[in-house]
DNA sequence: GATGAATGAGCATTCATTCAT
DNA sequence: CATGAATGAATGCTCATTCAT
C-alpha cells in the first residue's frame, strides 16, 4: 500500500491557497461527476492552477483524493472527540445515544462526498486515516461496555468489541448515507443505539 | 441504472463453452490484477476467444462483471436456501448459529473474488442480484426473531429488522473476507451469532 | 473502379425473394439511419436472412448499395423514356417543360433514398448506371435544341450540350431534393425549363 | 448539426506550427488515400505530433476536415473578392467571363483536395463555410443581371437567381474538377459564361 | 516557483467477412 | 443452399504524467 503523501506541504500563504483550492476542486468534481469524472487536468482547471502546479504538490491523482479523505476523517474524529467530552455524567444510556447520534450527524453532513469517498473509491477504505477512524468505533463500543457498569459478561471481550465496532461503523455509515428526512435518520439512529446497548449489555436500557 | 443484461444467452454447447470461458477469464483476471487490470481484450484473450466474440454476447465490460457477480450471488443464495432447509428443529439458538456459519462459509469460499466484486467494483453493490441477496438477510433477522419465540419486544419491528440485516450483512462479509485461519473465522462467526441473538432477543441464549 | 456486380443473380423464386428483401432492407435502413448506420449484419437481419446468405449473393456491402442504386436509376430512366414518348407534337416549349417536370417528379418521388444514394454515398455517383442516366440529360438538352428548330446557333454544339446537361442534371436533382411543397417544386421546375430554353434557343418561348 | 469548432485555437508560434501541420497532414492523407484512409492516428503521425496533441486542439476527426475545408473556402472567397474588385468597367460581358474564369481557376488550382472535400466527404457540403460560398454565387448571378443593364425581364427574379446560382456552382465545380488541359478548361468556362449570359439576359453578348 | 503544451500507451468497441456445420 | 458463430484488424479517443520554458 503506497502512503499517499503529498510531495510537499504548502509553506506560504499563496501555496496554501493553491493547495486548498485543489483539494476543494477535487471535492466539487467528485460531487458533480463522480470518480470517473475526476481527472487531474480538471482538478487543476477548477482550482485555477496549472496542471504542472498540481504535480508540484501531489505525486499522483490518488494522493489528492487521499488528502481530501484525510481532511474529512479529521473533521469526523474531531467532532467525535467533542461528543465524547460532552457526555459527562448524563448517564450510560443517554451517553450511547449521544455518541451514536453525533457519529451519524457528522457523516450525514457531507453525505455526498462521503458516499463518493467511502463507497465509490475502493482504495479510500484502506487509507490509514479511514481505518483509524473505523477502529475508533472500538472506543464507542468500549464506552457502551462501561455504560453497562460491570454487567458486561461476554465471553470474548476483544472479539466482541471488534464485532460491535464493525457493526456500528457500517450501520452508522449506512444510515448517514440514506437519502431520507433528518427525522427519519434520527429515528433509525436511536434504534441503532438501543440495539447496540442490547448487544453489549444484554438487556434494554432502564431509563428513558 | 443500466440493467447489465447480456446481448444474448448462449444456446448451443459451443456458445456455452465460450460464454463460460469469458466469465471465468474475467474472474481469473480480477483475482490476479484487480479491476484496473481488467480489459475486454484481456478477457477475450484469456478466454481463448476473439474480442468480437466477447462483444457478440456482452454489450460492454460491466455486463461481464455483472454476470459473474450474479453467478456468485446465485451460489450464495442457493447455499443459504439449503441452510434454511437444514435447521429443522435443532432449536432456535443453534439455528441462528447454523445460518450465520453457512453465510460466512459461502462468502469465504471464494474470498478473493468476492473481495474484488463487492469491495473493489463500486457498481456491483447496486446490482439487483446483490441488493436482493442483501435484503435476504432480513429473512435471517426474521428467523432470529422467531427463534426467540414471541419474546421479541423491540418497539419498531420493521426498522429493527432492517438494522439487524445491515449489521449482519456487513459483518458477515467483513468476517468472510478476513485473511485468517478458518478456526478463527468460525470463532468470530459464533460470537457474531451470539451478539445477533442478544440484539434480537434481549438476553443470552439459554442452551449451548 | 470495381464493377459492383452480385456474385450471382437469383434464379428461383425463393432466391429472388431473399435477394429483393435484402435490397429492400438496404433501402429502409438507409432511409432510417443513413449510410453510417448501414451494416451488412443489419441488412441481413432486416431482410430476414442469415448473414451468410447475404454473402452468398453479394461480394461486399458496396455491391448491395450499387444494385439498389441501379434499380432506382432504372426506374428513372424508364420514366424518362415514357416522358419522351409522351411529348409527340405538343410543341417545342411544352415538350421541354414536360420532360423537365417528369425528371424532377421521378427523383422527388423517392426523395429520401435519392438523397442518401446520390449525396451521402460518394461512390454511387461513379456507378455506370448513374453516369449513364446523367449523360441521358444530353438527350434532353438535344431535345431543346430541336425544339428550337434551326435557331440554335451556339458556337460549340458539343460542349454546349455537355454544359447544359450538367446544369440540368444538378439543378433537377437540387430541386427534387428540396423539402418544399409540390407546388413550389413545380414552380421552380417550370422556371428551370424557361432558363434552359433561353440557354439553348437564345430567347424566351413564344407560346405558353 | 454540430458546429465543428476546434477546442482551442493555437496562440503561440509552436502551437500554430503543430496546428497547421495537422491540417496539412490531413490534406496530404486525403489526397493520397481518400477519406477512408484518413484516421486521427495517421494525421498525428504524418504531422509529427502525438495523437494527444491532436485531441488537444480538435474534438474529433470531422473538425479537422472542417477546418481544412474552411481554409480552402476562405481562399476561394478571397480570390473571388479580388476578381469582383478587378472588373471595374471592362464591360458587362467581359465582367461575367472574368468572374467565371476566376471561380473555375481557384477551384481547379487545388483540384484534388476539392474533389475529396466536396465530392467524397458528404458532411463538408453542409458546412456553413461551404454553403456560404455557394450562396455567394447569387452575387455572380446578380452581377450578370446588372451587366445586362436592366434588360433582365425574367418573371421570378428571386427564383431565377437561385436557379442560376445552383447551375453556376455545380457546373463551375464540375469543370474545375475535370482532369483536362487548362486550355480545354478555359474553353468550357467561356462557353459556360456565354450560356449564363443567355440565361440571364435572353440574348447573346454583343461584344467579344 | 509555476506553467501548460505535448505525450502515447492503452482502452472499449465496431463491423465486414469467413467457413464449418 | 443457407446459416450464424466467430473473428480480429483497425478506429476514435482519454488522461495521467512529464519537462522545456
Amino acid at each position: 500500500m503506497p502512503d499517499f503523501a503529498p510531495k510537499k506541504w504548502p509553506r506560504q500563504a499563496r501555496s496554501r491557497a493553491s493547495f486548498d483550492a485543489m483539494i476543494d476542486a477535487c471535492a466539487r468534481i467528485l460531487r458533480e461527476t463522480g470518480y470517473e469524472g475526476l481527472t487531474t487536468n480538471r482538478i487543476a482547471e477548477r482550482a485555477g492552477v496549472g496542471i504542472g502546479t498540481l504535480y508540484e504538490f501531489f505525486p499522483d491523482k490518488e494522493t489528492i483524493v487521499a488528502v481530501l479523505a484525510e481532511r474529512q476523517m479529521a473533521r469526523i474524529v474531531e467532532r467525535m472527540r467533542r461528543a465524547f467530552a460532552d457526555i459527562g455524567d448524563i448517564g450510560p444510556w443517554r451517553g450511547v445515544v449521544h455518541l451514536t447520534e453525533a457519529a451519524v450527524a457528522v457523516m450525514a453532513e457531507d453525505r455526498d462526498i462521503h458516499r463518493m469517498l467511502l463507497r465509490q473509491i475502493p482504495f479510500v477504505a484502506h487509507l490509514p486515516a479511514v481505518t483509524d477512524a473505523r477502529m475508533a468505533m472500538l472506543d464507542l463500543a468500549q464506552q457502551v461496555r462501561i455504560a453497562a457498569g460491570d454487567r458486561l459478561d461476554l465471553p470474548m471481550p476483544e472479539e466482541d468489541a471488534w464485532l460491535i465496532a464493525q457493526m456500528l461503523y457500517n450501520t452508522i455509515l449506512e444510515i448517514a448515507l440514506l437519502d431520507v428526512p433528518p427525522a427519519r435518520r434520527k429515528q433509525l439512529t436511536r434504534e441503532l443505539a438501543r440495539l447496540t446497548y442490547r448487544m453489549a449489555v444484554g438487556r434494554d436500557p432502564a431509563e428513558e
